[in-house]
DNA sequence: CCTTGACCTAGCGTGCGGTCTAGGTTCTAG
DNA sequence: CTAGAACCTAGACCGCACGCTAGGTCAAGG
């Protein structure tokens, strides 16, 4: 337990001491992070575990509105846990969704890259584009 | 053939006049577009060709500054397909990349969503969040 | 003590990828 | 011929998610 500085929770979470206190500017924390005498922040190892989740969910592309939303129902205690849900779940959608996007554009550049690959092992592939307009493709 | 205008070929490609122009600005057409008598832009097939390729990679989020790259690799002629082949290995590794991390925090969120629901059927699911710092995780 | 390094606040700056506005000009259907 | 839609340029502006600086304060080792 406790008594982690702002230093020690950014090498533990991967996150910059700059982004620490900008997440807590935008109220991300489940609670306000106590203080020491001089001022500065105490943290805990919770903290820590839920700026990993936190991390999870903006390496998949939640929006910080999303995440302080997240983080205000949970702050409003037990009883809105379908609320909770339902954020989870959208989310998961839009994770679903992106990554089948990704995964549509990804085919796209892979047929480019066969089509180079066999243009130039020195078939005659067409396909590739032109300095100027000559549509070829 | 051709003699498209803006508003067309921003309807062809789903992309804003805005950003067509945004484009122009920065390069990453093929050629120079030619303009009618009276300065209006006028593109052909293969510029909307072009402008959909492009929008899948911008869709897998390769940068503008990667965009502008390929399309002067292209521009500056033939010579340089292994260039131009090692740009899209590398776009598409980190698009790979890329949806292998999102997979990874999917299965994160996908865990707390069927941790919630399990909740919510009544059971005593614990790893939810308690509001202040009763670290259950 | 004193130095050194980690920490504090407030607030401005940055990069990306566009969007929007103002003030006009051009094209086209009737 | 004329109205109205579409187009033009230059440049200001936006939201996001921080990063960075200035000007200090605090804590721990020697």
């Amino acid at each position: 337990m406790g008594g982690l500085p702002i230093g020690k929770v950014a090498e533990m979470t991967g996150m910059s001491v700059h982004a620490l206190r900008f997440f807590e500017r935008e109220g991300l924390f489940l609670r306000e992070i106590p203080r020491s005498s001089g001022g500065q922040r105490i943290y805990e190892q919770a903290d820590v575990d839920w700026l990993v989740l936190c991390g999870r969910l903006r390496d998949s592309d939640m929006p910080i509105a999303m995440i302080k939303k997240f983080a205000e129902l949970v702050r409003s205690g037990p009883g809105n846990e379908p609320d909770r849900l339902a954020l989870l779940r959208d989310h998961e959608r839009n994770v679903r969704s992106r990554i089948d996007d990704l995964t549509a554009s990804l085919e796209v550049i892979h047929g480019k890259v066969l089509t180079y690959e066999q243009h130039l092992r020195g078939g005659t592939a067409v396909g590739l584009w032109s300095p100027v307009p000559a549509p070829a493709h």
